[in-house]
DNA sequence: GGTTTTCTTGACAACGCTGTCACGAGACAC
DNA sequence: GTGTCTCGTGACAGCGTTGTCAAGAAAACC
């Protein structure tokens, strides 16, 4: 019965200096302690240790306590792909994205990976490029080798139809965040992007500008869509005609900034706000500014959206609009690892900030009482 | 031959209310071909289809391309964890950090993910506070329950002694990047800062600058002695001494560069040029100056070093140091995915990049030819 | 007290793949 | 023609878990 003699789980810990390392190929991996060896020192079943590290029902108080302990000794971990082979749960959540800002990636992630800690998962990362034309086909291998037990995807990832097709025919489960298409698909995690650029427009018209200048987002993205939406609205409630001409497209980047800005504040009758929809274009307007010699925030008040670390480096540090990322990250991880929840297709819609910075300030018509 | 019956993958689509959802668990998920499956179509033994799939020699060219028509037709893509749980590989790699910035960990994944799409590796992302009492234990659970092939560390990680007891102690290969101890403990990838910084403290001494500032990095990076060595170096080369009182030290955030730039921009001497070691010091530094209405280049050049995304966005943009991050975690992680070398325990050393932009300029000694 | 129900436990068969070993068929030597 | 190699292939046993099912013990019922 026993052969429990040489098993002694080689640690290194015993460090004497003698050190035995096995000497054939360099590293020969110690073997970690196993669910059987757990059993043997607990003296049970292998499947009652398995009950009892998977909080199963129906395990007397007594016999939990003796498996704990036996696997605290042995420093027991159960083997992830042990568990993904053998049961429904591989415990493991993919983040897809494609996406240019490594901080929102970065945010995405503090947030997903926290909560996926909590429950004992990890995190597989995956870019993919949007534009690949075997986009869906690779997400589907990709959920069918992995068999992830959760994919998050963030924009614009989310709106790819072709690939939600896949993951739904692989069988996948997926939580997508700030989609703008088709609602209703999955569940979902949000944030009211039209709410927010309306607020972030009426804190300009209440610093007493009227001549608000907008720079659209993006096309792909659907945000840009609700971003815009959202600044019409409130230009609209204000009683403010929005001027065609003072609204110009851009791309999300700073250079793209740069051309809006220009394009703006080279008019003769310029606005005396400029509000994007990023705010990387923001400090691309920023940027003209500073080389048209104009003073931020008297000559001119520059608003952005996403609060991005550079937000808070340049000078004048940028109003804008904070997004929740890592909580809606988190937010999705714990969705995807608590399984689905009575409500099928979840809407969780997370609140935004505005950031007042110094560049916002006073406009023309500001009431100096 | 048939079985393409009954198993129409039971999309949640026609929800109708009848819905037959198999009654059990919701979502049972549409079962992926597995080798057995490839075997089965191409008439051969589940062992040789695992032989073409890893390119093992032995196999006749027919049996091989009667293999991989099969596997393509019925999109087979083998089962990660199978292949872990079988093997010696697990094909998953793991890259571990404690660092702050976002645009560093991003380079950092899409060098590691470049080079794992190659291989048909994927990258589990693992972030871990260094000043966790258990840090090592549980990295070395990490190791335990993942069976990675091979583990990327990172600055501060990479030097936690006790950390790579553990890794070592669980058999795990691993490697470090831009590591500041016990250089042959391991494979390592890293990049000569020490002339990075002689080298760009030169491009400001040739431009004419001979008052030199210099803001050291966080005491705990070792880089930051390395990067004041390389400017010290440089100083000493040209003739220069490098004045006590214009070193001041920083803790690699923005708000210690503002304190820095504080400390040497209200000197009655103030250096004509400042040399910060990282680019957040230095857009602090910057950021001090535009509040004193220093003018950049002409009143002051400043220097950093890492290039992050936000040194291009601010005006002028920053003379900085490029490092080749991501080229270092591609590096590593094909180091990893290769398996060891000849070499035991490489060491790759990429090559900088200095970039030259607005925010350095002539110094009063230049020589107007 | 006998029967039914509930709790606690363990045997055993997967999960999908790789490693080991063995076997038959040619190729080559003598 | 016999013996020895090498090549191409397949049987089969795990890898470390979980799911299913059955069985014995304890509790609850009538």
């Amino acid at each position: 019965m026993e052969e429990s003699g040489g098993d002694a789980l080689d640690r290194t810990e015993d460090k004497t200096g003698t050190a035995v390392q096995k000497p054939g190929r360099g590293g020969a991996r110690a073997r970690p302690a196993t669910i059987v060896d757990v059993a043997r020192t607990a003296n049970v079943s292998i499947k009652t240790v398995s009950r009892v590290l998977n909080r199963e029902p129906n395990v007397s108080a007594a016999t939990r306590e003796l498996v704990q302990a036996a696997a605290l000794a042995l420093h027991y971990t159960p083997n992830v792909s042990a568990r993904s082979l053998a049961g429904a749960r591989s415990y493991l959540i993919a983040l897809l994205y494609d996406n240019p800002s490594a901080a929102y990636i970065a945010d995405l992630q503090v947030g997903a990976l926290s909560e996926c800690r909590r429950g004992g998962y990890h995190l597989i990362v995956e870019p993919f490029d949007f534009s690949r034309p075997d986009l869906a086909e690779s997400v589907g291998d990709m959920a069918a080798k992995l068999r992830t037990d959760g994919v998050i995807l963030t924009p614009p990832l989310c709106d790819h139809p072709g690939l939600l097709d896949a993951l739904d025919a692989a069988g996948a489960r997926y939580i997508r965040i700030s989609p703008n298409t088709e609602p209703d698909r999955s569940a979902l995690v949000m944030m009211d992007e039209r709410a927010a650029a309306k607020e972030m427009t009426l804190h300009l018209i209440g610093l007493g500008h009227r001549r608000i200048g907008f720079v659209k987002g993006h096309p792909d993205h659907g945000s840009s869509y609700l971003r815009l939406e959202g600044f019409i609205a409130a230009m609209e409630e204000a009683g403010l005609d929005p001027n065609p001409d003072l609204i110009v497209e851009g791309r999300n980047s700073f250079l793209s900034g740069v051309e809006a800005g220009v394009a703006l504040l080279e008019r003769q009758d310029r606005p005396t706000a400029i509000f994007a929809s990023n705010d990387d274009m923001a400090l691309g307007v920023m940027s003209v500014a500073n080389r048209l010699s104009i003073a931020l925030p008297q000559g001119l008040s520059v608003a952005g959206f996403d609060d991005t670390p550079t937000a808070r480096v340049v000078w004048p540090q940028l109003t804008t609009v904070r997004q929740p990322v890592a909580e809606m990250a988190a937010t999705a991880a714990a969705l995807l690892i608590n399984g689905p929840t009575a409500e099928e297709n979840e809407h969780r819609v997370l609140n935004f900030e505005i950031v007042v910075r110094g560049s916002t300030g006073p406009g023309p018509f500001m009431n100096k009482a």
